[in-house]
DNA sequence: CTGAAAGCGCTTACAG
DNA sequence: CTGAAAGCGCTTACAG
């Protein structure tokens, strides 16, 4: 019973001014940081409002000013990967801004994500971060068209100029694996790209080339292995590559699930890492330090890329130009205990 | 230039009403499929608003019907596990009702979680799905006096009948995997416990306890170690475990992250899963099958605890009366490779 | 079947 | 420094 009454009630705008004998005008303009109140008053005013906990009505303030302060993150799937960390950095982002993040999952439906394009316009978010790997059903020209500030986040397959992107040096990131691996002393050395139909898995791929090239090593297309980025490539092309008459030392995977199926392979080939194959993957997602032996990988900044894609947008919505339409962060190679120098003996598969 | 009068113009209700020649009234009810316009009139007007792509402006609906048609996610941070696998299932539930989810991440600051308590007094929220583990600034006790909706998941520390929670059976699943091992012919099987003052890390081994003792085998307090749901106690418990005169044939641990690191720690010995010695996890997040070997673990139906938990929590925001307070979904077995009949030869330590 | 009008809770010129 | 009033874009009794 006393507790019921203990229950604090959501007051009005309107009561708290009644409250402190003013209008809703002056308590809007100390609620606001406003000038143009007197310090008594707004003192006042002050306690009034931390006393009864009074927040505005979100709604209210959203339809009044436009602005919902919130954003949208629209992904694929929640995977634990990639997502994740881009995530974490958006978290961080909006948590001094104050905006509010609202997950959106699409599965790769498109009748989702139409859903999601429509109920776009009902003006309840002030921008969008993409992170669509794919151009799907026209969704940035239909934010375009509707005049929505978004960013997207992830390297495209089209380089774009059109609307603002941020990535990581990709090629950059083949190169550096590939030359940690030669100065570990390999020559013969694996690759299990991604799909290279996409921009970005022939880029690591040329990285690679690069680094060979550049140490003299001659390229052998029988060490060049395409895979989906799927930890099942990483076993299959294994094998592959395993099966060969002169197996390389080592493997570079164009993602981190696809090293994962490398260690698979291997490890029921008994062949150890590092101890007789050196592997080393790309994106450096969570898990990779889990793995046993924690793995040696190309550490894409998904937390900063996350981080500066919020900071565009919020740029954006504030009406602020952009520095740049396309931003890269670095990748840099992350060392753990997957590499090591070639063996010296013949690799005994069982 | 064409091209920016192509750019479509956000309409309101009024335009779309004074287009149809109509009032916003009976615009407002073929919107909201409200009875009382005839047919004429609504095929009419249904033209208008499809040929405008006209939507309902969020904020003002908000408003006015002081729903928000959104429901907050408490975590504690995005780590790629348990709260990936809920987080899915939350999705999946609200795909069909149209709410939007906003993630919010305190990262167990508790200036964050005042600060998000306390924006909550806005209204722009209809409900709340709590994933915290502990008691919080108290965070139940304010939502219950703020009248907030709200469902706790995952198993708390304290039992509670006071809110809506959700949980699995985690006294089965420690009985369950226990059990496994020994049909597998098991008698020495190590256990790395979570922190023993946890209610749930105290379930899993009463569970072990209970399969061991329903088997016959005695209980060695040896082979019990305490860890605290980190890879790096697996790591360190493995080597405790391993260093005993008479060691375990079979590692049972409290969650999959310190399975990783009993695989981590196995593989710096050398000794090979699962010929050399079985290893079974506990929560089956996503990451498990991508181990090497893929992990025998006791699955916990995280995304089916976040659809119910969504669905509970949309009953309450709906004003309707819950089944029960409290429900328990059924953990289970899942069979992968890293268990097998324990090892006849002496274990040949490295 | 249809519409005029009030009102949700704020913010913002504008006037004093 | 302070306040009266309009208005953001809807929905909902209520009347016709």
């Amino acid at each position: 019973m006393a507790q019921e009454s203990k229950q604090s009630k959501r007051l009005t705008m309107v009561e708290i001014a009644k409250e402190a004998g003013v209008s809703t005008t002056t308590v809007s303009k100390v609620l606001n940081q406003l000038p143009g109140v007197g310090a008594q008053t707004r003192a006042r005013i002050q306690r009034l409002i931390e006393q009864n906990d009074y927040v505005q009505n979100h709604a209210a303030r959203h339809l009044r000013k436009g602005q919902s302060g919130s954003i949208d993150l629209v992904i694929m799937r929640l995977e634990g990967g990639y997502d994740l960390g881009i995530m974490h950095g958006v978290q961080d982002a909006l948590e001094e801004s104050g905006h509010r993040l609202t997950v959106f999952a699409t599965h790769e439906n498109e009748d989702t994500e139409r859903l999601w394009l429509r109920r776009l316009l009902d003006r309840s978010t002030d921008g969008v971060l993409l992170l669509l790997p794919y151009e799907r059903v026209g969704i940035p020209n239909a934010l375009m068209e509707q005049n929505i500030p978004f960013v997207a986040i992830g390297d495209r397959n089209e380089p774009t100029t059109t609307f603002p992107t941020i990535g990581s040096t990709i090629w950059l990131g083949g190169y550096t694996a590939t030359e940690h691996l030669i100065s570990l002393g390999h020559r013969r050395i694996g690759i299990i790209t991604g799909p290279l139909h996409l921009t970005t898995s022939r880029a690591r791929l040329a990285g690679y080339r690069e680094a060979l090239e550049r140490a003299g090593i001659g390229i052998d297309p029988a060490l060049i292995c395409e895979g989906n980025y799927l930890l099942g490539d990483g076993i299959k092309q294994t094998f592959t590559l395993l099966n060969q008459p002169d197996p390389p030392t080592a493997i570079f995977t164009g993602n981190d699930a696809q090293a994962a199926g490398v260690y698979q392979a291997l490890y029921k080939r008994n062949i150890r890492i590092p101890d007789d194959m050196s592997v080393i993957g790309f994106d450096d997602v969570m898990y990779t330090a889990q793995m046993a032996p924690p793995l040696t990988t190309i550490h894409q900044p998904l937390i900063e890329m996350g981080r500066m894609a919020t900071g565009m947008l919020l740029r954006l919505i504030a009406g602020l130009p952009l520095d740049s339409n396309h931003v890269e962060l670095s990748t840099s190679l992350v060392v753990r205990e997957s590499c090591a120098a070639p063996r010296t003996h013949p690799l005994s598969t069982t």
